[in-house]
Order: C-alpha cells, then structure tokens, then sequence
RNA sequence: CGGGGCGUGGCGCAGCCUGGUAGCGCGCGCCGUUCGGGUCGGCGAGGUCCCCGGUUCAAAUCCGGGCGCCCCGACCA
C-alpha cells in the first residue's frame, strides 16, 4: 500500500553529469539508488523493492534445486583465507581487530562454509547437501563503474555443493544450471549460458551467465548453437590467401618495418599470411615463442591454460639475443621452443628473420620450422562455428556456476571416510548471483527515451495509478476508489495521489517503469474510461470504469 | 596501477585564464494562476566555493600539499 505522498522516491530531471551507463543514470534519476563514495550504493526504498523481488525469485528456485538457506558473516578470520591461499588477493579488504587480530571481509564465502563442512561431516552418509545465503560482499575493487554494476560492497545469493565424488558434482551442478536456466528466464532477462574460463584455480569445469547490453564489461562469442566468453571461445578462423610456396624460405629487407601493416602493405599480402611471433616467459618453461596469424590476436586467458602455467610478456633483453629484435622476431632457425596457434594452416607465411631490417617469406610450418600446436587466439567477429558465423557482444555477467572440485576442501580439510573407511575430499561446487546486477541489466535491456520499463515479475510496484486533478475533485474521489479496488485484487499499486500537474506525474511514471499504468482524470468522469498504458511500447488502452480493478489485473497478467 | 578529467546552494552548470559584492537553469517555500504531458507570473529561502597551508591590503580565482569522485585502459580466483 503505497501513496507517493508518503514515500519517498526521490525522482530527479537530470542525470548525475559522470554518469555514463544507462542503467546508472537511471537508477539514479528514478530515485532507487544513490552513491555513497566509489563504489558504494545505498538502495532507496523503491529499488530495494526490485531488489528484493529478485532476490525472491531466486530464492525459490535455489529452494527447488534442494538448497538449504543459512547466513554466515562477512567479516571473517584472516586465517581461513591464509589457508585457503587467498589472502593475497589486492581485493580482499583487509583489516585488524581491536586486539590486532587480522580479519578480512569476505569476497566470496567457500572459506567460511568449507570450514563448518569440514567439522560436521564424517561420513560419506553425511553426503551430499548444498547450502547458500544473500550475504554482503566486500571487494576493494581497483575501479568500481556503472553505478551499482561494479561496486565494492553487495549482496550476492552464493550456493555451495558438497559431494562425495564428482559424479555427484556433476549431478548437483546440472540441478543449478537448470535452476539458474529458470531464474534468468523468470526475471525477465534476455540472457546466455557461457563456457567461461575455470581460472587457475583448478576448477574442473564452469558456465557465466551473460545479459547482453551496452554497458556489459564482458564480450561473448555468439554463433548458432554456441555462446561462451570471449576468454575462452574457440573458433575456425576466416581463411587467408596466401601467396604462392616457395621451394624455401627467402630473405626480404623489410627497413623500419616493424608492424603487420607495414610489412603486408610492403609486400602487398593480406595480414594474415604473416606469422606474428609473441615471445613470453612462462613460470616454469621459460622463454616461449607463441606464434598466430598476423590479423589474430593473442589471448592471454587462452594461452595461459595452453601452458598449464601463468606467463608473462618477456622484455627485450630476454629475447633479442635468441630470435632478434621486436618487430623482426621469427620462428625459423631458433632454438626456443614455438607454441603455433591452430589457425595456422598449411602454407606459406611472412615472418621476421630473427634479425634487424629482415623478414622471410615462404616459411612453411613443419618444413622450416618445429612447433606444438595450440589454440591460443581470440575468437573475433566473422570466425565461423560448425559454419555459422559468430558475433561478440558486450554483456554482464549476472550469474556464474563453478565446478570447484576439491581445492578448497584439501586446504580446508573438509573430508569425510567413505563405505571402505578410507579418508576423501569433499567434491564442491559454487554457484553465484548477483541481484543488483540482474536488476541494472534489465535496465539496460529494456530501457527507453522516457525511462525504465521493467519485466513484470521484478518491477517495483505491478500498477502504476495516476490520479490527476485537485485534492479533493470529483476525479480524485474516483482513484481513490479505485486504488481501493485495485488493492483487493492482490496487485502491489503505487498510487500517485500528489497534487502536481499531470506532466510531472506521467514524466515521473514513465521514469520508474512500472509495467502498467492507470490515470483516473476528468476524462475518466465523463467518459467511465479509465486510461490503461502499457508502458513497454507505451501502448495506450482503455479500460472501463465499472470493472477496471479486474480488467487491469487481467492485463497485467498479459504482460512480459 | 598507467592515462585523462572534475570538485562552486539538493541536481545540472557559469565564474577561475586577467585576484576585489558568488551567478544562471531546474528543484525548494509562500501567494495567485493552471489541471490529460515537466503550466505561467510574483515574492523568497538556501552556498565553510572539497580540505590544509602559502602569496597578497584582498583568494572560488594564483602557488604548494592532501582528500574525494568520474571516464579510458590494465586488473577482476
């Protein structure tokens, strides 16, 4: 029961003037947030409504999927996070108590719920469950952005499975991708289902979930039948011509010419009949030459699960000696060894003498030089799956699943004896949401000229009721009896009962995005019409006077 | 962390270069007007000019230091 008389939903014309992404300004001008510092969001009571409608929505079908819902503390012993190797992570916020005992605010909460696991379960009958909270997080973000997008403190629905074995895992980790199938599709997000990046912590498998939009910090690859983050996305490259073989390769002086550009203009071949060689340090082999195609790029997340190993751009000095100069570095005739990406195809290719002023053409893979294959280039608009074509798109991540495996339970201890009496690690999964950020996206995705215009099932209030007219007018007795009628249906209405002029009330309807709308006015007297707008489309219907309580519940029910 | 920008009534901005009474639009209060698309007119309230220090007869303005915020990039277990 809502009058806008009594509440407060502090609606501005202008957007904040730093303001960049839609959903910010937004969120802003229709009075559901407002900024704290960087990266900190107070939730105004009309967004902490959505929030908390989508908060509802995933609480049921995380209750479907068999977990149980607890609550544990954000502020937590450093210790936990020194044994789970996490403590030197720039984002966690550190701090001491006031005996100096060192604690952290908690990122995530694997530490805190492997830790209670670990001491209550023995036994492989205690197996398997799965458990979750809404709790705050903390992350000293290096640059929060997009209002509530990227902030240093929200909430997040985390879930935690516990298996004996990873067959368990896998089963626990469908149940929550059909869970969060179910959410994404019931809050009213166009959304994807990624293959996303497991990370070097040894996750044995993992999916994002991805809302395309603008302001999105992500980009996925999105072809028929294939969506996975750009991190991690595979595909067959656009095919090059190349020039003609040669019996070997041949010098070309190449003077200043650094750049694929330069050196393909030169020469007058596409840039992808050059090999462009990327020298690295990885940690545990050293120096390594990745080599792709010169219009490819290298992939930083794709090349660091190739090497099994974390890596680094290597510095002049630690390769000039070995394959020559930047811009004249070259696979053939060295002995460090050569990581070719699979987008090479047979033929021949321009690369760099490993001399200054030089470059070689007619190299052929294989014949001139050695390598190891792998795919280590990022995927990029035109590429090709199963022959259909891809696209990359900017998106939020709104959810992620995470087959854990045992990591945190060997650090942690979470163990149990199974039927032989044999000591186990527990199988975990984690499972993530963010409400904040399914709210900002459906802003995004939905947003027009005039404001937001939210789904259905997590807008703020279902009907919007405009009563124009004076205090005390005929009209006004009319939306009052009807705010009265509407209430009975069981439909959450705000009721703009404020004495100002009907542009403001319309302007300020249309800024919030509630669904449905009914203005009562003089026309509604005369008539016996009331005005219904739709506001996704801002359709204009007319509903009559007698019976509308139950006409705009049916046309509520009607709607996306 | 690298680069760029900004900090002046609640919001959006001007003033700063060239030191001298702090200004505009919106919003807000009162009176009147209007009442189906941010009506119009009048009167009015509201500002430690981010902070500290320095220069100067005098600092929003010049100088030094600090803090905060935004954007791009890097990062994002």
């Amino acid at each position: 029961m809502t009058r806008l008389t009594e509440y407060l939903l502090p609606t501005e014309k202008q957007a904040p003037a730093d303001a960049e992404a839609v959903s910010h300004k937004l969120v802003v001008r229709a009075g559901l947030a407002r900024q704290v510092g960087a990266g900190l969001w107070t939730w105004m009571p009309a967004g902490w409504r959505v929030h908390e409608k989508i908060v509802e929505i995933v609480r049921e079908e995380i209750n479907r999927a068999g977990g149980q819902e607890m609550l544990m503390p954000v502020l937590n012993p450093a210790d936990l996070w020194k044994r789970s190797g996490r403590y030197g992570i720039d984002e966690l916020f550190k701090l001491s108590d006031r005996k100096g005992a060192e604690m952290v605010l908690a990122l995530t909460h694997e530490e805190v719920v492997t830790f209670h696991v670990a001491g209550i379960v023995r036994s492989y009958r205690d197996l398997p469950f799965s458990l979750y909270h809404f709790q705050t997080k903390g992350r000293d973000e290096a640059r929060p952005r997009a209002g509530v997008l990227r902030t240093r403190e929200f909430i997040m629905k985390d879930a935690y499975t516990f298996d004996r074995d990873r067959a368990g895992l896998d089963e626990h980790y469908e149940r929550y991708r059909e869970a969060y199938d179910r959410i994404f599709d019931r809050v009213g997000l166009e959304w994807y289902r990624v293959e996303s990046d497991v990370g070097m912590m040894g996750g044995v498998g993992a999916h994002e979930y991805m809302a395309p939009c603008e302001a999105g910090e992500n980009d996925v690859a999105l072809a028929e039948g294939y969506a996975a983050n750009i991190e991690v996305a595979s595909a067959d490259p656009r095919p090059v011509e190349l020039p003609p073989g040669l019996p070997a390769p041949e010098a070309v002086s190449t003077p200043g010419m650094t750049t694929v550009a330069q050196v393909s203009q030169e020469l007058g071949v596409p840039a992808g009949a050059l090999l462009k060689a990327y020298p690295v340090i990885a940690a545990g082999r050293g120096l390594v030459l990745v080599v792709v195609r010169g219009d490819h790029r290298v992939n930083d997340v794709k090349l660091t699960n190739a090497l099994g190993e974390p890596f680094r751009p290597a510095r002049e000095e630690e390769f000039a000696d070995r394959v020559g100069p930047g811009g004249y570095i070259g696979p053939v005739g060295t002995d460090v060894p050569i990581m070719l990406d699979d987008a090479v195809a047979e033929g021949g290719y321009v690369t760099g003498a490993n001399r200054p002023d030089e470059h070689l053409r007619g190299v052929e893979p294989g014949r001139d030089f050695a390598f190891e294959r792998a795919d280590v280039r990022t995927v990029e608009a035109g590429d090709t799956v199963d022959g259909s074509p891809v696209r990359v798109e900017p998106a939020i991540e709104v959810g992620n699943i995470f087959k854990l495996g045992t990591r945190y339970a060997e650090a942690l201890g979470a163990t149990y004896l199974d039927q032989s009496g044999s000591e186990q690690s527990i199988w975990m999964g984690s499972y993530g949401i963010g409400p904040a950020r399914i709210a900002a996206a459906a802003i995004e995705q939905h947003a027009d000229e005039h404001g937001i215009s939210w789904p259905r099932a997590i807008a703020p209030w279902d009907i919007h009721l405009v009563g124009l007219g004076r205090e005390g007018s005929e009209e006004r007795a009319l939306a009052e009896r009807l705010y009265g009628e509407l209430l009975e249906t069981g439909l959450e209405i705000l009721y703009d009962d404020r004495d100002l002029g009907p542009g403001q009330k319309f302007a300020d309807a249309e800024l919030l995005g509630v669904p449905l709308r009914l203005t009562v006015g003089r026309r509604t007297a005369a008539s016996g019409e009331v005005e219904a707008q739709i506001r996704r489309g801002r359709e204009d219907r007319s509903l009559p006077l007698e019976g509308a309580a139950q006409a705009a519940l049916d046309l509520w029910r009607s709607l996306a």
